[in-house]
DNA sequence: CGAGATTTGTACGTATGTATA
DNA sequence: TTATACATACGTACAAATCTC
């Protein structure tokens, strides 16, 4: 981690500074060439990671003025949330951070299998289907957790609803993160995560809207409990989650949920 | 818009070339110098175009080996929206695409008011109606559209899940630009406006989260109704034949008519 | 209100490291 | 191994917006 280049080094800085308070919401930062001076290093790295925060919704540079601090619990990205859950007033309200996370991430699922359902052509379904199958056998729950995500931005993907796709994209990304956190306390795949699945594209093929969505949501309640019961064992009476599967209901009409997007500033 | 800069030219420049098919999806692009000299400016400049491009989803840069285009409608990121609504592909299935996209501020403004009801204070749910109430008046179609946009994504600060937050700001800069597209067709607030929505914060204020997400329910139904009806008009049959007339549709299938955008972007 | 100082925005250049072909 | 090409970092110069006195 120490050998990452100088503009993570400035950004780290930076941000820790900021999210630490002692460059509270409001403040302007001091000038770029000042921060180079202190930082030791060029005008050019500093703008570079000032450019990274300002992509994570937590700075703001005006010409004339300077750096000014944003309220980044407000205006920040998505990019943040690793960034957030590390810190200790995160921690404080966990289960209901974690209750909602799986929320989002069911509501992601549900639109995952619906947008599959009603616009994917059964070449599309068989290719992510083969996708899954052809990567059993895998137990690191790490990679499990990645796996399951990525078959269903997959899904989202074969519906050909490009737009629906890179939000998806968006979402994925701090989802993947969020994984990488809980899926070691979550343990590998169920025994009957195969089962489960393939049923789902059984549902999914068929073009049962009803009954993929139903099914994927008794598979997403037992997911959920378990994960809750593991966390209860790993952390002591810590974390509650406080998800409702209240996600179903709606009499007619309408079911689930996607959403944003977010941005980053770094290439290869 | 001629005097947007060197980076913003390259960009598009490049963006147009890869969009239009010049440059398809595994190719590998010319070297940044050999673009730098046929492009009229600096490496860097190049550089800032491909790396403005790359958080884009459209391009990858590695070490040694060069720029390569990527399989930009699967891996995009949420910003290619605008640039891809102004494509003829995109006009195609306008009415699929608008039914979808349509479904996402469904869903987002029943997040938003289920996180309201259920988190935010009395003094937060509070703060964010006498925005609303402060704003009225309000009669230009856009702006009104931005506003109501904006109202969502209080509501979902109010409930002070920072992550939600994160998430509903990425969602939103794409939503607002779709928003200016449609604005200016589907006209300005209705008459009930702030009737409907003042019952909304009844209920979120109420805590009654059943009636609140009815009550939205039906505004939404109402309001899409309209800028279905309005944008049949404004387009009639001038665009694809494959339209058919029923545009909305409850049970399955969705549908109505797009129009083009184009974007910029800036720090600051 | 105006003038000058401050600060960021933009563009380009150079040098060196490093991965790829 | 060598040549190519990108990654990284620092630097310079000037333009443009803002702030301050």
């Amino acid at each position: 981690m120490t050998h990452a280049g100088e503009v993570v080094r400035v950004r780290r800085t930076l941000l820790e500074r900021i999210v630490g308070g002692d460059f509270p919401p409001g403040v302007r930062l001091p000038a770029e060439t000042d921060l180079a001076g202190e930082l030791g290093c060029g005008r050019s790295t500093v703008r570079e990671a000032l450019g990274q925060l300002a992509t994570l919704g937590v700075v703001a540079s005006r010409r004339g003025s300077g750096a000014h601090v944003l309220d980044w619990r407000r205006e920040g990205s998505p990019a943040l949330l690793p960034y957030y859950l590390s810190l200790p007033s995160a921690l404080a309200d966990a289960p209901r951070l974690l209750g909602e996370l799986l929320r989002m991430r069911r509501l992601l699922a549900s639109e995952a299998v619906r947008l599959a359902t009603r616009y994917a052509d059964d070449a599309a379904i068989a290719s992510v289907r083969r996708a899954l199958e052809g990567s059993d056998g895998a137990v690191d729950p790490v990679a499990h957790a990645m796996r399951e995500l990525e078959i269903f931005r997959q899904l989202v993907v074969s519906s050909g609803i490009w737009p629906a796709v890179w939000f998806a994209n968006a979402f994925w990304a701090p989802m993947r993160e969020l994984h990488g956190l809980l899926a070691p306390l979550a343990g590998g795949p169920p025994g009957d995560y195969e089962t489960a699945m393939s049923r789902l594209f059984d549902h999914v093929a068929a073009r049962d809207e009803a009954r993929a969505l139903a099914h994927l949501d008794r598979w997403l309640d037992k997911v959920d409990r378990e994960l809750e019961t593991r966390l209860v064992h790993a952390f002591g009476s810590a974390t509650p989650p406080a998800t409702p599967s209240k996600l179903r209901i709606k009499p007619r009409r309408k079911s689930a949920a996607p959403k944003a997007a977010s941005s980053k500033r770094s290439r290869s």
